[in-house]
DNA sequence: GTTTCCGCTTGATCTATGTCAAGGAAAGCT
DNA sequence: AGCTTTCCTTGACATAGATCAAGCGGAAAC
């Protein structure tokens, strides 16, 4: 059975809110879920160009590699993202699910038919490929300039504010916030270009701190969110 | 005077290859020329989002800082590379003269609306950001996991591929190119998230290895591209 | 229930690169 | 030409984080 777009979860922000409801209906028909378990790749050699999708729930990490080995994780896709590359060469980069991930996929051809006829699905793609260099430019600063700790507690804010939008995880009246880390040890060194080693011995110091709380490995709790933004920025001066 | 379109340098690999004589014509009227001297912002805080260009000559550096000072080059634009942020909001990232630069300036809605009237134009933009955001992940991955060694010899290999699309630098027969480097040392450090110290230290390396020879400061001469680029990824394993 | 495995933590040491400090050389100014 | 400033180089030393090595704990397998 099929869902209809109208009552999709992630409609209000996702790029298809562009769309009037007369052409989300059939849109609706061409649409393709796809649920990837955790540690899949979104799509395989030939999709990777040919489809585009909307994730539905869960974390997809993009990341490249060198021919040694080392891997860099360059980018997270949330609940509502857009993954694809419309009008883009050949080569997409290599998507993985982080979590569990349910996609809303659609041929790349038939998006950038969608994108030639609505001018404000244009404007929004425009603006998410921005966002996403914005993004990017800004895990650079990280990548270049930050310390250890500065990166962890950018990461932590990163995935609060990222994941919090979608459910409602604050535990009430209190400062404090509670999410699931979409990454293991080894994902959030690649992401911050630390040793695992490195990244848990400062999510400790944070714990020892008060900052955050941690439970079970990949439970956080945000104790004192303020800090943890200070701690993100501002270690050195 | 007023310059055409049709004779541009940088014509047949800038956005505007997409548009037909025509309305290269129209256009030609509405452009606005512009030189920047080096160390100048290339727009000021309104220009920037209301302003877009094409650089014709010269290199543009994009970065981003933190409270304290630190600060990170996130990109570089050489000439035919395409400047500006249609759709998006207010706020540009900063964007300088690394060496004198001659840009090609628009009004944003203008190109705003030759977006959405030629789709070759549309195509070809969007390649664009893509290409923009690919070379932002890889230049992660080498902030993320590089070597001080490989960080130079992948910049090197960079300025050069980009540089020698220009005019053809390369000494003729033999397998040496040599190029003027458009970052001074601290901009170098500031985009491979090193000290001034450490960039000047491999420099030497690579020049007393034999790969490259240094020319007064900002001078190169790569004297072994091969080497050159195995040192660029390969230093490890 | 025990075993195995895998992801994570913790400690001890090492090293690439940062930091500090002192020249040198090119470029602009008087 | 001499002076000042700015940019670059070079050396000595310090350290954040990597590497190496061991142990822990929970979940899946048997």
């Amino acid at each position: 059975m099929r869902l209809s777009c109208r009552a999709c979860a992630i409609r209000s922000r996702a790029l298809c809110r562009a769309l009037p409801d007369a052409t989300l209906d059939q849109i609706n028909r061409l649409s393709r879920r796809r649920r990837v378990a955790a540690g899949r790749t979104l799509f395989n050699e030939d999709e990777s160009t040919t489809l585009v999708a909307t994730v539905l729930s869960g974390v997809a990490k993009v990341s490249v590699s060198l021919p040694d080995g080392r891997t860099q994780v360059v980018g997270l896709h949330f609940p509502s993202d857009f993954i694809g590359r419309p009008f883009a060469g050949p080569i997409a980069p290599l998507t993985e699910a982080a979590t569990d991930v349910e996609l809303c996929c659609f041929e790349r051809t038939r998006f950038e038919g969608l994108l030639a006829e609505h001018k404000g699905l244009e404007e929004l793609f425009v603006r998410q490929m921005t966002d996403e260099l914005d993004a990017a430019r800004e895990w650079m600063l990280l990548l270049g300039h930050k310390t250890a700790e500065e990166r962890i507690a950018s990461l932590l804010l990163m995935c609060l504010r990222r994941l919090q939008a979608d459910d409602c995880t604050r535990t009430e009246d209190t400062e404090e916030a509670r999410f699931s880390l979409p990454l293991s040890r080894t994902e959030m060194a690649q992401y911050l270009g630390l040793t695992i080693e490195t990244v848990s011995r400062m999510l400790k110091r944070l714990s020892i701190d008060g900052v955050i709380a941690i439970e079970s490995g990949r439970g956080i709790v945000v104790r004192d969110r303020d800090e943890l933004q200070r701690r993100a920025e501002l270690n050195k001066p």
